[in-house]
DNA sequence: ACGATAGGCAAGTAGCCACTTGCCTATCAA
DNA sequence: TTGATAGGCAAGTGGCTACTTGCCTATCGT
């Protein structure tokens, strides 16, 4: 859904995760909070980065995958080129809320 | 800003503003109001779409001009480009809210 | 000058969203 | 099996924001 899209952008946790992920693609959730504090600075619950990440992955910019009782979180960038495309290239509007 | 970039596209009905400024730039607010109306099917007020590009103006993606009781809208994109080059080029991180 | 058009300002409201809190399930190590 | 680790679910709360309403200013045509 595009609109999952732009309101998974919308915030700045998120995309500090994807930042993260960026660097480091494939991180736990404790992994990400761990790193959401120590390099950022961000005192944020487990239980919201969890949230987050549902949104990011509701949006198709994060792919998940179970291991044991870990689940490992991948950065998707595809739906990425496809946003400025709508603008930046002449294309037809979209979406009609 | 960049947060208010992001902000700026993470409303709907903002997007089709773009869009319709993508058809065609330099339209007046009233133009907006219309357009918005005959060809998306938004019923939203004068002031909601005036609040609207305010929020686009604030992020760089609009630029007014005035002339004379009209006042004028024209798209730029270049924050755009900036954005997605972000993640899909190897960039450092940035903001940390 | 007067009315009409184009737009601005400010306060109030309703709904959404990020975050917390508390508790629960599942996997692994000893 | 027990305890610890990794994660999930659900309800509640505070703040932000999109939108409306009402009134005001400025420019233009006649």
């Amino acid at each position: 859904m595009e609109e999952d899209l732009f309101k998974a952008l919308a915030d700045p946790t998120r995309r500090v995760i994807l930042d993260e992920l960026t660097d480091r693609s494939g991180q736990s959730l404790f992994e990400i909070c761990a790193r959401l504090a120590t390099r950022h600075g961000l005192a944020i619950s487990r239980q919201a980065v969890s949230q987050h990440l549902a949104v990011l992955e509701a949006a198709g910019l994060v792919t998940t995958r179970r291991e044991g009782r870990y689940k490992f979180h991948d950065l998707d960038t595809r739906p990425l080129e496809h946003i400025v495309s709508r603008w930046l290239t002449p294309a037809p509007p979209e979406d009609t809320p």
